[in-house]
DNA sequence: CATGAATGAGTATTCATTCAT
DNA sequence: TATGAATGAATACTCATTCAT
């Protein structure tokens, strides 16, 4: 009694993503070396040979969480918001209030968020600059907004990319929080915000 | 003939010390887990055995660490500045100012603040609140100048101690940064105390 | 398809005692600090990982053979014996039979002896007079025999317990030839029992 | 101002033999592998580097214990004992006395025995039959004496060197109780003795 | 000569990976 | 396919030996 190829192909990438995803919360907390196969198995509520079902190796594994994460949707919406014929200044509250959202409606977004973030800090680290191309994307076009910003004066003076860096890192600072802490608190929009906003 | 026992406690106390920091910045950058013992002795050039002559453990050693840190001079730095007869606002120039001479001034200040918020996250997801009395301390005293700030009008409103917490939060961002980024750029003062200040 | 939990407890069990037994007599023969697991793991035909699947560390693995020969049945035998209403002189034939027996068919009774005697007189170095219970009730049951041998006129004088372990003395010497020399000769039983009997 | 030359040969004969005499007692209770070179010179009372100054290597060093022991001048003893026109009975007497009292007397007798013994099993594990000339020496006086008491009628019968092989057995055994034990009791002459006369 | 701090080869232990079931 | 027991390469740790003082 063969289960139908489809249905067989469904349940194999129900599994993978389950994997990946569950991998993503794993890394993000305890980094890539403080992560044992065993522990990550046992939390994902597999196998530790499961896993090898799925992935070649633990580099493999983080590498496809990586990749995952890049394929997110996220981007799409700033892309999309940064585009609209909006003042700066509503942009970033859209902006703001997007991010929050997706903090507490979206379980992965914080995983997602600090495992990218370290990996740009990783990549800095080996001095190779062919970051990620999300990170980038995404600083990109906050810069942008913040220079429409600074044209029409709602946005504080400095270089675009150094204040996009510096907003992306207190969300950074914050995916942390919820990741680690157990009663965390989130950041008000407005204090988010103040580091662009005049 | 045996050396003189005070010149052996001598060399004991300098090789033990020069240990301690130099493993602070190892720690620092690879965290517990990516630290290799083996990487470690050889980047500070002695012998793998010498660690453990020191130091039981490679736990031993990082809890010897994290005590160091635990005792360094920055609080009463800012303890005492929190005391002064100055208004707040003048208080958080200066704050910020130190926190900013001594990113470049003091090699191992980055280590410093990224191990012990390491500690802080590190504990909480534990649940246990004890022994940060160093990042409490350092919280408690920033809280204060914020709370006159906020009486005298010259800072944002909102909750003392997460606003502490937000602004040593951007501090170890940036104290990330200087440990992972080949050419790291600071943060400007007026983009850090933006975040207390209205 | 998961192996079924029955099965998988009964191969953990079979090489859990495997382990057990096989390190028992390596350990015998080389003692615990001549032991290094890498021989022993190749000794026992399994990889060095394997034994610490089944134990903590070499010292627990060592103290848990100490418990199990701690469980033999040897004592049983022997506690039977000293109950039978039978002549001392007879209980001495039957209990030097036995142990004469026990070298040549029991592989292990050496290496329960040897390990036994040595725990007794490292417990004697340490002051502590613990855990011996299984060495201090052959004893005593040896010396019951001995004290009836006495009234009875064919055991010669002297204090039961001394007389005691002088015999398990010479019976532990050897298991010790037994072990370490490779065409040994077995006591007689003539020779055994002249300790005891007039 | 130098020291005399014969002074200087002479203190340092002196240290050897504190390190020769402490090791053998040192060994004899821990075994070769037992023994840390550390926990050695500490029990002597000397730093770690003076052994080194003497011997060429921890197996140097017991290699020279040994063969301070073969020196002995016990069996010359036993020779002139074997060779008195006396019954084999009284040479009985006249050794395990002799046994007893160097047991009492001389710190280093238990050591001796013990090392010896070990040196003995050892050679047989290997199967190499080079063996010390001194242990087989002992037990070919042993067995002259024996036979002869076998000829006289005050000996139990049997091969003459197994007895011998089994009365040094148990003198080593009460070498072991003596070395390892805090408060041991030593053997009777009669007990000892009785392994040979009938 | 005597010392003990420093060393690295050797040993214990961990953990990513394999494989029989 | 899913499992977890078994494995050995990688890593932590120990200890005989060296060497500057």
């Amino acid at each position: 009694m063969p289960k139908s190829p489809e249905r067989c192909k469904e349940i194999r990438d129900e599994m993978r993503n389950k994997i990946l995803h569950e991998s993503m919360q794993y890394f993000a907390r305890f980094g890539f070396s403080g992560t044992k196969i065993s522990d990550l198995s046992r939390y994902i509520g597999i196998g530790q040979g499961t896993i090898y079902v799925y992935f070649e190796s633990k580099e493999e594994l983080f590498l496809e969480v990586q990749k995952m994460i890049n394929r997110e949707k996220d981007i799409k919406q700033l892309k999309f918001l940064s585009g609209l014929p909006l003042p700066a200044k509503q942009k970033i509250h859209k902006l703001t209030e997007t991010v929050l959202k997706l903090f507490e409606e979206d379980d992965s977004f914080a995983g997602v968020i600090a495992l990218n973030t370290q990996m740009v800090l990783e990549q800095d680290r080996n001095g190779c600059a062919d970051a990620t191309t999300y990170q980038l994307e995404l600083y990109k076009y906050t810069a942008k907004i913040i220079e429409q910003g600074q044209r029409e004066g709602s946005v504080v003076e400095g270089s675009a990319m150094k204040l996009a860096d510096y907003y992306w890192g207190v969300v950074y600072l914050y995916s942390l929080k919820k990741l680690f802490t157990a009663r965390y608190e989130m950041i008000d929009a407005g204090d988010l915000e103040r580091i662009l906003l005049k």
